[in-house]
DNA sequence: CTGAAAGCGCTAACAT
DNA sequence: ATGTTAGCGCTTTCAG
């Protein structure tokens, strides 16, 4: 009777239950930016997953700005949100921002970028090894010398990028002093294309250029081809991520691709899993490693086209 | 002395401030697809807005269905949102569950995409007005015939769009049974790509493209280049909504820069000014236009090059 | 096994 | 002006 009454437009109150119960059903998001593509897809798969299972997400973005990133923890922390997923910063010089959540008994999980010195779970992928492919597959068309365009060295994903392209150096048994010449970068468009004019204006040499973000190759190819070389005839080109743009340039570019979704249903996977396992005293934290994908396009193949 | 203790680290519970005030100080989203660039840029204006006034955002994709949406709106509902923000699904032959939330007195605004038949708050760009302008251009290149390839006609920016471009035509007394050939598609890059393929197949005869989207627009130049067509020289190209990509295609693509970010960010300050005036009962519903600007480039312009 | 009562932490109304 | 108290609507506990 009652019951059937109720049954016809009941709408539980969700704010006294999350009162009642101390929880909010609510995960929070901090990416540095929603625009990019990688993220936005990793947001995707956030969402997805955290629907599925009864959960809200809150999103907010750092701007790649320490200060930022701060103020959005607090932000989410006195939104009682039940858990955090965060790819940190650019400068992640300051990690007491996310100590204090953590020691606030918020878990604090990484996805894609992490920090290594806060342990706490990872969802991560595996850059280095595929960068290691990458490289061999770059050594293997014979070439001379490599230019490697790589982004902020304290950025965890940077750093495993180019310590995969030195393993393939060096496993291959050449001399990264000769053959490899690094440049630090904005890993952007417009600053590769300037870096790049920059090098061929001081007569450097190189026929094969890896950078460590597609857009960052992209300007690279721009540069290249407005200065009269040829890709890949002249100069090999490589990028890294699989943005959409990444394989409609001309030529298109060989890139590695990121599973950007299943990192974002993994980590809330993994957070949804551990705060209902909280409760229970099973605390442990784990990094999960996800495979990411070598795609050769005719950006790097002096023989066949794609 | 109690204050000083509370000042330290005292962090008022939202979760009882909510239950209290029955406001839970967060925004609710809906967008067909978080990944797509016009919709993360305008999440990025509507989070920023949204966090310098004090509320929180949630986001929930409704891949552009209306079984979807009708969820998103129920999740949003018992989350108790204190108001919807939402760029509708393609599908909307059924508004009843946006109509439920608004008779639920939550507020429910439209941003870009819209209803006509429902009466509330909308931030919208003036479609109709730039498309007439771009393809006035179009019609100054002294072109025979044009193609339209559009979407869904029950979308509301799509059909503004295409009256536009029906205006140009009369404006100019054209006719436009003879110079106009009309081609409702899936707006992507492959259903371009086919469809264009298929005109030519079919021995159509067109030396201008506008495609309602600037995937398609891609999509129907790669199609033309594939044919041995050339761009700008045999055929124009146009898109609309001036993706990062439109600028790196080669030629680039002349489109229409929409403001995405501001139109996010317009949408949310309508909102919390709502919210903050209903209880004084001041209700009501405005359209707002933002202009959207003509970005003409290289793939329709014959003479010179940008 | 069903039903009443206490309490989560705030805010708003009321009384001092 | 300041202090006290009732109550938001759930969930959990405790009593019947």
């Amino acid at each position: 009777m009652q019951d059937k009454a109720k049954e016809m437009n009941y709408q539980p109150n969700t704010l006294a239950s999350n009162l009642r119960t101390q929880k909010s059903n609510t995960i929070g998001i901090i990416v540095p930016h929603i625009t990019k593509y990688f993220f936005s897809t990793a947001i995707s798969g956030i969402e997805e997953e955290a629907h599925e299972q009864g959960f809200n997400v809150i999103i907010c973005q750092s701007k790649d700005s320490v200060e930022l990133e701060a103020k959005n923890i607090n932000t989410l922390m006195s939104s009682r949100v039940d858990g955090i997923l965060i790819s940190p910063a650019i400068e992640t010089s300051s990690v007491e921002h996310i100590q204090t959540a953590i020691n606030r008994n918020i878990p604090v999980f990484f996805f894609d970028r992490h920090i290594d010195s806060i342990s706490t779970t990872k969802v991560i992928t595996d850059d280095r090894s595929t960068s290691k492919e990458l490289t061999l597959h770059l050594l293997s068309q014979n070439i001379k010398r490599m230019a490697v365009l790589t982004g902020d060295q304290s950025v965890s994903i940077y750093k495993n990028r180019v310590k995969g392209a030195f393993e393939a150096f060096q496993e291959s048994g050449y001399n990264t002093e000769d053959k490899l010449i690094m440049q630090q970068i904005h890993l952007n468009m417009d600053d590769a294309y300037r870096v790049v004019n920059e090098m061929l204006d001081n007569k450097m040499e190189f026929d094969a250029v890896f950078a460590m973000n597609d857009m960052a190759a992209i300007g690279t190819q721009k540069a290249l081809q407005d200065r009269g070389l040829r890709v890949p005839e002249d100069v090999l080109v490589a990028g890294f991520s699989n943005e959409l743009i990444s394989k409609l340039v001309s030529p298109p570019i060989t890139t590695v691709h990121q599973p950007a979704k299943e990192i974002g249903k993994m980590a809330t996977k993994k957070m949804v899993n551990y705060i209902k396992e909280k409760d229970k005293g099973l605390i442990a934290s784990e990094t999960t490693v996800l495979e990411s994908k070598l795609i050769i396009r005719a950006s790097t193949q002096r023989d066949k086209v794609e």
